[in-house]
Order: structure tokens, then C-alpha cells, then sequence
DNA sequence: AATCCGTCCAACCGCCTCGGC
DNA sequence: GGCCGAGGCGGTTGGACGGAT
């Protein structure tokens, strides 16, 4: 018996959990000469590991800098907003909040913020419901108001919806609702659209406010809690509206992969982009 | 006290991309 | 252009843990 011929021997790596010894002599060795190739660093280290095994120890728990513990608030809505804009691109989301890595993150959606946001939904179902089941006067674009919404809710947790609840002043406004407005707008289906439509955005000028303030409120904790990690930080750095446009954006390739790109006849972009492999050029 | 069950999280696995040869 | 290895990423797994029964 024994190996195949051409067979090649594989090294036994060690698998499992890290022991406190392991954890020092990988973090030893990086602190002195840098990780360079991970495939060489067990090699160096003494460790029975494989590379890719200490990288990822390396990233999601020795690297200095690594915050623990519950994630904040903000926190919490960075995550949801930005997973509406990207998607489960968690390496992405996680260089939006620092100390955090993506494993983390991916953890905390799955274990808590993908129940929060499912119980959103379904609670956005039924007020769907209730309202199509009482009103017989519905007419078939209305049906695509409510589709739209449906496939938003569904697909992605609403960041609007999000700022709409820090400010209870403000009605709820989910983006699908607010494009077919504007859509209504554009077709002239009635005046009382245009005037809806206007509050409607009127109102989401007033949450793009509210998310400015909490914009800035993110910026002083970034600075204080971070260590001014995010200095460097796109998403903060990008003024509320710019992420607005930047969500509205990324909505419209939703839409368009969805099949709703009609939907998105005479929506102003704010501005002149082009779009190629769901890359936005502005 | 023992067992069951659900949750959380660290780690693994497989796939993809990229760069060097 | 094809192959190969390294790095990176997202999905999944499995063990530890705590609460319920």
C-alpha cells in the first residue's frame, strides 16, 4: 500500500483551534519580519500549519488593531446600509469599519442582522398586505409600487428605511416607492403624484440631512474610537449625499439585472456616469 | 444532574483572480 | 496562451457554550 507513485506527499498541517504557544510564535514572527510569502511562514515559524491557516489567523484575530466585542450601534448601521449597496461583499463592508474583520461581520449578519432584517420584511409584508387586500381601486402600476418594494425589502435591507427610522418625524420611504413616484411623475398620471412625490423627496432631502448628522456623529467616533482609522475611509470621507447617489445607483443595476430597468425611465442620476460590469464611472 | 437544543464564532474549504514563468 | 502557486474571498462546518427542560 502506502502512496501513489504519483502521488505527492502532503505535509501534515495541524487543523482545528490555536493554541496560546502557536499564537505567539506565529504573532513573534510577524512582528519581527513581516508575513512576506504566508505559504513560508509556518516554515519559519516552527508552526505545523499551513499558510493560508496563520494568514487568516494573522487577519481575523492576532493583527493589532482588531476590536472586539459587541459592535455598536453605528456599527450595526454601517453594516446594514452598506450590505444593501454590495451585497455579502464582506471584505468590502469591513474596510468600511475598522478593527472589524470580514469573518466578523459575516458572522454577526448571519447569527444577528439577517433575522433583524427578515423580521423588517415580513413586518413590511403584511403592511402590504393589509393595504392590497382593503383597496379594490389598485391599478396595475400600483401592483409594480408594490412588487418593487417587495423585491427591495427582499433583496436588499432598505438603507433608506434605515435613516427614515433614526427620524420619527419622517414617513418611512422605501427607494422602489420613491423611483415609481418619479416614474408617475414623469408619465403625468395624475397631479397628486407630483405634489406625493415631491413631499416624498422633499422628506428624503431632510433624512439625507438626518444622515449627515450621522455622518458626522460616525466621523467624531471614527476619530476617538478608532484611532483616526478612518481618515482614510471612503465612505466617510464621501459627503451623505454622494452615498446617496452611490446607493441610487447601485439600485438601478438591481433593477436592471431584476428586470425593472423600465421601471427607471426619466429617474434624474444626478449627474452623467457610465456603467460597464456594474462598475460606476462618474 | 443530565440531556437537549439553539446560538455563536473560529476555522476550514472551495472557488476565483492575479501574477510569474 | 497555458500552467501553477499564492492570495483573497464568501460559504459552510463543527465545536464550545449557555439556556431550557
Amino acid at each position: 500500500m502506502g502512496l501513489q507513485p504519483l502521488e505527492k506527499a502532503k505535509p501534515k498541517y495541524k487543523k482545528g483551534l490555536w493554541s496560546p504557544e502557536e499564537d505567539n510564535k506565529l504573532k513573534n514572527h510577524i512582528v519581527k519580519h513581516g508575513h512576506g510569502c504566508w505559504s513560508s511562514v509556518p516554515i519559519k515559524a516552527g508552526l505545523q500549519r499551513n499558510g493560508k491557516s496563520c494568514r487568516l489567523r494573522w487577519i481575523n484575530y492576532l493583527r493589532p488593531g482588531l476590536k472586539r466585542g459587541l459592535f455598536c450601534k453605528q456599527e450595526e448601521e454601517t453594516i446594514l446600509s452598506l450590505h444593501q449597496m454590495l451585497g455579502n461583499k464582506w471584505s468590502q463592508i469591513a474596510h468600511h469599519l475598522p478593527g472589524r474583520t470580514d469573518n466578523e461581520i459575516k458572522n454577526y449578519w448571519h447569527s444577528y442582522l439577517k433575522k433583524k432584517v427578515t423580521k423588517e420584511m415580513e413586518s413590511h409584508e403584511q403592511v402590504h398586505h393589509a393595504t392590497s387586500s382593503s383597496s379594490e381601486t389598485m391599478d396595475s402600476s400600483s401592483h409594480t409600487v408594490q412588487n418593487l418594494a417587495t423585491q427591495g425589502t427582499h433583496n436588499n435591507y432598505n438603507f433608506t428605511n434605515e435613516v427614515a427610522c433614526q427620524s420619527s418625524s419622517l414617513p418611512k420611504l422605501l427607494f422602489a416607492e420613491w423611483l415609481t413616484l418619479d416614474h408617475e411623475q414623469c408619465g403625468g398620471n395624475s397631479a397628486n403624484s407630483y405634489d406625493e412625490s415631491l413631499a416624498l423627496k422633499n422628506g428624503f432631502d431632510n433624512q439625507i440631512s438626518s444622515f449627515q448628522e450621522s455622518a458626522t456623529v460616525h466621523d467624531t467616533l471614527s476619530q476617538g474610537l478608532f484611532g483616526g482609522d478612518y481618515h482614510n475611509d471612503s465612505l466617510i470621507h464621501n459627503s451623505a449625499s454622494e452615498m446617496y447617489n452611490n446607493s441610487r445607483l447601485k439600485f438601478g443595476t438591481t433593477m436592471e439585472e431584476s428586470g425593472f430597468i423600465h421601471c427607471m425611465a426619466g429617474v434624474d442620476f444626478s449627474g452623467n456616469f457610465n456603467m460597464s460590469n456594474d462598475t460606476m464611472y462618474i
